[in-house]
RNA sequence: GCGCGGUUAGCUCAGUGGUAGAGCACUACCUUGACACGGUAGGGGUCACAGGUUCAAACCCUGUAUCGCGCACCA
């Protein structure tokens, strides 16, 4: 390296190296290697989405696991890729196709040329996120690239698919679902979030038709659905009302229908809290879960009085018709109040389920969806619960133990076109009879196809409900209609059998698959799967995954299931089926204030111009530092702006070691070591054990403090200062010994750092010239493969003499410097004014001439003679008494109330610690050591205070 | 309602029983030959509260308050 500028530029260097990087391969993992296996897969990234904070964090972590690996030797695979997003592709898509004019809704495109617009868009703005990781530095993988849409990938979910539908895991049912009403699907539990509303509690009266003119009162908060309501419920123990068990009420809404349209029944239900509202709940079967169970328990009739949208359909009735549901409540209540129904309306706040992609409160609604019953689930459980997958921080493992303990079927089919669609052929057959014709014929055609995987599901549907006009009417009288469906479930890509299918008039289920449906794969359809690959041997199950907390349901646990399912010893032979060993969960990064980051609030800043500003290693190293694991974090720039400064600082450093010129010095002798050098070999020592502590751990903001604290305090702070009485006198021997052990702490500096800070630290390793040396595949041609540096064996302590001994001396001399600079400061001289110390050693050796350079002084004279002359300031020390003599500078008044507040502190410390020593209890029952500290404790405080009275009693109290 | 996490310096957080720590911010001095993205020194804390265990508690136990999160949910 030959002139360097004085502060760290990281623009003209990252895009070289990351260049650098890529064309070695150096990234690429090779399944035949003899090495160990280190890998992760990435949580796959929205495929049109960009690079957000959270991912920052995500992925730094993964990089540094990454990176670390390779230092260690193994061989590793950090498998990158993206995912399709269902539902928040679409959505966006079909906004920015609004907006410009094209289209009104997605209809009037079509299916097919809608999605080729949402894969154009994905030309377009796929891939923005992969470039924004590699700017970060994100040594993934990236031949090995996937896309949950890719052909392969779509190929294992429909195969995933059909086999569970042919194990009876998956099945069609019409349930109560959560429906989005803005986005037009179903979804699943996990992605309705439950948000405390305030509202009001109405309540209105129904005539009890049996004895008109008594009432019953009822309390709802969804006046609207009214119309809907098709029974009213009351507790059988409720002796208030169990007598209208068995009668009729009137249901007040619509007004216009005559009365004995809207006769519905009082029935008794020991679901009916006493204590809530009245005790008399209206029952609504087609937009409230648990009145739905109740209907069923009562075949009670499902009325659906609304749209897909939200909006009240007719049978709501000609006053809400057409309304949304929201503007439908309140004429609701004006229409009760008009009616003389309503009797009061209080504020009521309760929880309300919210869509979280569209923010729009769910719908309850009756439809017909796949869903799938969890495989696996036991073995998935216990592998958490024994400790055999690991969770950190481990309070994950009970919150997934619970869920996992409490697991509901997944309603896995979206009402969307961007996704899987689902592999689901069907064709219904009526009949007036049980006999379907040509029902046998049909099914042994489709047995013949038996090999192509096709798994064929008849069911005979007596049907229970049928429309008339545009009422749904139950009736068991009616005469009956039956049917029958077959429902193929096949891989798409059995074109004969399709064909088949099609000319048989079955057509494809329009519905596609939840987008988790695909994601829950991604470990090992990622790898191959199912070919059983050399990936697949060499790479799964993966070592860590790094994901966020708020995906352990959605993801993590959905993985488990599916490796136990589809990686199973039995099937695949691998020695495990669990897609990772290790779960680390991420904190979520907030801003300053504790908000979460959102686009709305404008709260979250673009990691691209942070990079841009600070530079990437910048970014990393500030986010790093600022997350404890597991913790939420609150991000501030300010954290970048330090991990700036940190590499300008290390820098600087390596900019120091070149001014000092000379070729790289390998070899140190023992015998020219100074004590500093022994020293900071102590904390490099202590650091790198810290350092492996740290990764053990996953405890990545401790590993940064350590990196902090020994770079910055210990090496640059003290070492290099010191070292300067060497490199600027005139023994060149010493000299060049102090290179060496500079250019023996830098490059095992740079190595530590590397998984941190990978650019700077890969330019500066060529730079400072100590790839030079080394094995082209162990940091000769890049420092990635350079070996992470271990702690101090015991041969390198005996051989440098490293111990104890020096690390005292040390820092003790430190101690009496920054006690000498305190000095200086309270005869207010200027800390660029050299002046002249004095000092009365205690029989140790201490080296005048860096105690000289440590205090910025003129010189340092060792006197064992000297006696101060009055007014002199002084410090007592282990080492010697230093004095600061100088004339008439001291502000006397101000130094002696100084030194008396000093004194009250110290007498307070020496009361402490006599209070413990007088205690017989404590005496006795402490261990040596301790005692021991206590009493050297003692003595030192009784030194200061002695030596502060004498100091007091010098300026004349 | 159940569960989890937090409460330590002005701010953000470390700290698993033995002298309360870091970074930032603050005050003072300093462009000294690596670095002002820097250096030196300093001020600043009844560790949320109340009990208990212990010779000794920020740390262990019990309870309370408060903030945040998750799960469940009564209309």
């Amino acid at each position: 390296m030959s002139e360097i500028p004085k502060a760290y530029e990281p623009q003209s260097v990252e895009d070289k190296w990351y260049q650098f990087w890529l064309d070695g391969k150096f990234f690429v993992a090779d399944p035949k290697s003899s090495k160990p296996a280190y890998s992760i897969v990435i949580p796959p990234p929205n495929v049109t989405g960009v690079l957000t904070m959270g991912h920052v964090l995500n992925n730094t972590i993964q990089d540094i696991l990454s990176r670390k690996a390779r230092m260690d030797g193994k061989e590793v695979l950090w498998l990158p890729g993206t995912d399709h997003a269902g539902i928040a592709t679409q959505t966006s898509v079909e906004k920015a196709l609004k907006k410009a004019g094209e289209i009104k809704h997605r209809d009037d495109l079509g299916r097919e040329k809608f999605l080729e617009r949402v894969w154009l868009w994905k030309e377009k703005h796929g891939g923005i996120i992969i470039q924004q990781l590699k700017k970060l530095g994100a040594s993934c993988d990236w031949s090995r690239e996937r896309f949950t849409m890719d052909p392969e990938y779509s190929s294992c979910v429909q195969k995933v698919f059909v086999e569970l539908y042919k194990k009876g895991l998956i099945y069609r049912g019409k349930r109560m679902v959560n429906w989005d009403p803005a986005s037009l699907t179903a979804l699943s539990d996990e992605e309705v979030i439950m948000k405390e509303q305030k509202g009001a509690l109405y309540y209105f009266k129904v005539e009890v038709a049996e004895a008109p003119g008594t009432f019953l009162t009822i309390a709802t908060t969804r006046p609207e659905t009214i119309p809907g309501d098709s029974a009213v419920a009351v507790n059988p123990k409720d002796p208030r009302y169990a007598q209208f068990i068995g009668k009729l009420v009137v249901r007040p809404l619509p007004a216009e229908l005559p009365r004995e349209q809207k006769l519905i029944p009082i029935i008794g239900d020991e679901h009916v809290d006493f204590e809530f509202g009245t005790g008399v709940l209206k029952v609504t079967p087609a937009h409230d879960k648990a009145d739905n169970e109740i209907g069923l328990r009562h075949k009670l009739p499902q009325i659906d009085i609304m749209h897909a949208n939200g909006h009240m359909n007719e049978l709501a009735g000609k006053d809400l018709n057409g309304l949304e549901r929201f503007k439908a409540r309140k004429v609701a209540v004006e229409k009760l109040t008009e009616l003389g129904l309503l009797e009061k309306e209080e504020p009521y706040t309760n929880n309300v389920g919210f869509s979280e992609r569209t923010d729009v409160p769910i719908e309850p609604r009756l439809s017909e969806q796949w869903f799938l019953k969890y495989p696996s689930t036991e073995k998935s459980r216990a592998v958490v619960a024994d400790g055999k997958m690991k969770f950190h921080p481990d309070r994950w493992a009970k919150v997934y133990d619970h869920w996992m303990g409490d697991i509901k079927d997944w309603c896995i089919s979206r009402q969307l076109w961007w996704g899987h669609r689902i592999p689901v052929w069907s064709r219904i057959i009526k009949s007036a009879s049980t006999e379907i014709p040509g029902f046998d014929k049909l099914k042994a055609e489709l047995e013949s196809f038996k090999q192509h995987g096709v798994s064929l599901h008849t069911n005979l549907y007596a049907a229970q409900a049928r429309k008339e006009g545009a009422t749904t009417v139950l009736d068991a009288t009616l005469e009956l209609n039956y049917f029958a469906r077959f429902d193929v479930a096949v891989d798409p890509s059995e074109e004969k059998v399709v064909a088949f299918l099609e000319k048989h008039g079955f057509t494809q289920d329009p519905d596609v698959l939840d987008t988790w449906f695909s994601s829950w794969l991604w470990p090992f359809a990622t790898m191959g799967w199912p070919g059983q690959t050399e990936t697949l041997k060499k790479f799964y199950p993966t070592t860590d995954l790094v994901t966020g907390p708020d995906i352990i349901f959605f993801w993590v646990a959905r993985m488990i299931m599916a490796g136990y399912e589809f990686m199973g010893e039995s099937q695949f032979g691998l020695p495990d089926a669990l897609p990772f060993r290790n779960v680390y969960f991420t904190g979520i990064i907030r801003d300053k204030q504790g908000r979460k980051m959102s686009k709305s609030l404008g709260n979250s800043p673009d990691p691209l111009d942070l990079i841009s500003k600070y530079g990437a290693d910048a970014l990393r190293f500030g986010v790093m530092r600022a997350a404890p694991l597991g913790q939420d974090i609150l991000f501030d720039e300010q954290n970048v702006e330090l991990g700036r400064n940190f590499c300008n600082k290390l820098w600087n450093a390596c900019r120091f070691r070149q001014i000092q010129g000379g070729e790289v010095q390998g070899e140190i002798n023992p015998e020219l070591l100074t004590p500093d050098d022994r020293w900071i070999l102590l904390k490099l020592d202590m650091a790198l054990q810290e350092m492996d502590g740290a990764f053990l751990d996953y405890k990545f903001s401790d590993a940064t403090a350590t990196l902090y604290r020994f770079f910055w305090s210990e090496y640059c702070d003290w070492y290099l200062e010191a070292s300067k009485s060497v490199l600027q006198g005139s023994d060149t021997a010493r000299k060049a010994n102090t290179l060496a052990v500079i250019d023996f702490i830098l490059s095992h500096t740079l190595r530590m750092f590397h998984p941190f800070l990978p650019f700077i630290t890969e330019e500066l390793w060529h730079g400072m010239g100590y790839s030079a040396d080394m094995p082209d595949n162990q940091g000769g041609k890049t420092i990635m493969f350079a070996p992470w540096p271990k702690p101090l064996d015991d041969d390198f302590r005996t051989f440098y003499k490293l111990g104890k001994r020096d690390e005292k001396i040390i820092e003790a001399r430190n101690e009496l410097v920054t006690q000498g600079r305190d000095l200086r400061r309270q005869a207010n001289i200027p800390a660029n004014k050299k002046v002249k110390f004095v000092l009365k050693p205690n029989g140790q050796a201490v080296d005048a001439e860096v105690l000289k350079l440590l205090l910025n002084a003129e010189t340092v004279e060792l006197n064992p003679q000297f006696t101060p002359p009055k007014n002199v300031l002084a410090v007592r020390h282990e080492l010697g008494d230093l004095f600061l003599p100088l004339e008439g500078l001291v502000d006397t008044e101000a130094e002696k109330s100084r030194l008396k507040k000093e004194l009250e502190k110290i007498e307070a410390e020496i009361a402490k610690v006599e209070q413990k020593l007088a205690n017989p209890n404590f005496t006795q029952k402490v261990p040596a050591t301790v005692l021991e500290e206590h009493k050297k404790r003692l003595a030192d405080w009784q030194a200061k205070r002695d030596h502060v009275r004498t100091a007091l009693d010098a300026l004349g109290s």
